[in-house]
DNA sequence: TCATTAAATTGTT
DNA sequence: AACAATTTAATGA
């Protein structure tokens, strides 16, 4: 299988607004950013925590999770390697808001405040990448409003997969993602019956690839477009 | 290396 | 939600 591991700077290296930085401003980056395992089913990080780095997934796989008043689970979005977030918050100087759960072994990268900010005033390109990556998030929670309201579940499981790979800020990363049928359900609010009978239907339309413990993705645009 | 077993995941109703 | 079928991982001969 796929297990080559990979160092934390290797995975720094492969990250797109790496490639743009100069060899100064990577170097304090390799040093400053260290690395973090948390087992399946552990926080990465909790609501209401203050912000103390920008956070990326080497491997693994994580969700954004929050609690409803009534102490009900919702799920936003999920996070698969190669994603970094924790921008917003740091940005305004703000608390997490949301809980941040594993939901494999994971290994997360964690860079300082203060390299972000120095990075953020210093290169130009990762600068455009922060603004790419916000405004990539914006328009997938506003297609989350229409997601939610308006389509079948199908359709619902197939956004919810394409905007795993979309944030088309993650090129190259391999289209493979370690996640029971189940998890699927809880990233895009079906049960675990419905996700089933999705992923069937869009393995069908040849669009993903269903294995054993995971789910490889195919045709992301194909997913993106997809409409019952 | 192979067989056995337990645990996880999937498919169906 | 419950059940059966399938795949993987772990164990020991």
């Amino acid at each position: 299988m796929d297990n080559q591991v990979q160092t934390l700077t290797e995975h720094l290296r492969a990250t797109i607004w790496a490639r743009c930085l100069t060899a100064a401003q990577m170097k304090r980056v390799e040093t400053d950013t260290f690395e973090q395992f948390v087992p399946k089913g552990g926080f990465v990080c909790r609501k209401g925590e203050p912000m103390e780095s920008w956070t990326g997934i080497i491997d693994g796989l994580v969700k954004m999770n929050n609690f409803s008043p009534a102490g009900k689970s919702v799920t936003f979005t999920g996070v698969p390697a190669g994603g970094w977030f924790g921008e917003g918050s740091l940005l305004k100087d703000d608390r997490r808001k949301y809980d941040v759960i594993a939901l494999r072994d994971t290994r997360v990268a964690q860079m300082p405040r203060a390299t972000f900010e120095w990075l953020l005033e210093t290169s130009l390109p990762f600068t455009r990448f922060l603004l790419m990556q916000l405004n990539e998030r914006l328009g997938q929670f506003i297609g989350l409003v229409e997601t939610d309201r308006l389509l079948n579940v199908d359709t619902r499981v197939a956004r919810c997969l394409a905007s795993m790979f979309n944030s088309h800020l993650y090129p190259g990363i391999e289209k493979v993602v370690q996640i029971s049928q189940e998890e699927i359900g809880y990233l895009s609010g079906a049960s675990r019956q419905s996700a089933n009978q999705a992923l069937q239907l869009l393995e069908k339309e040849g669009l993903v690839r269903i294995d054993y413990g995971g789910i490889r993705v195919l045709d992301v645009e194909g997913l993106r477009q997809f409409e019952t």
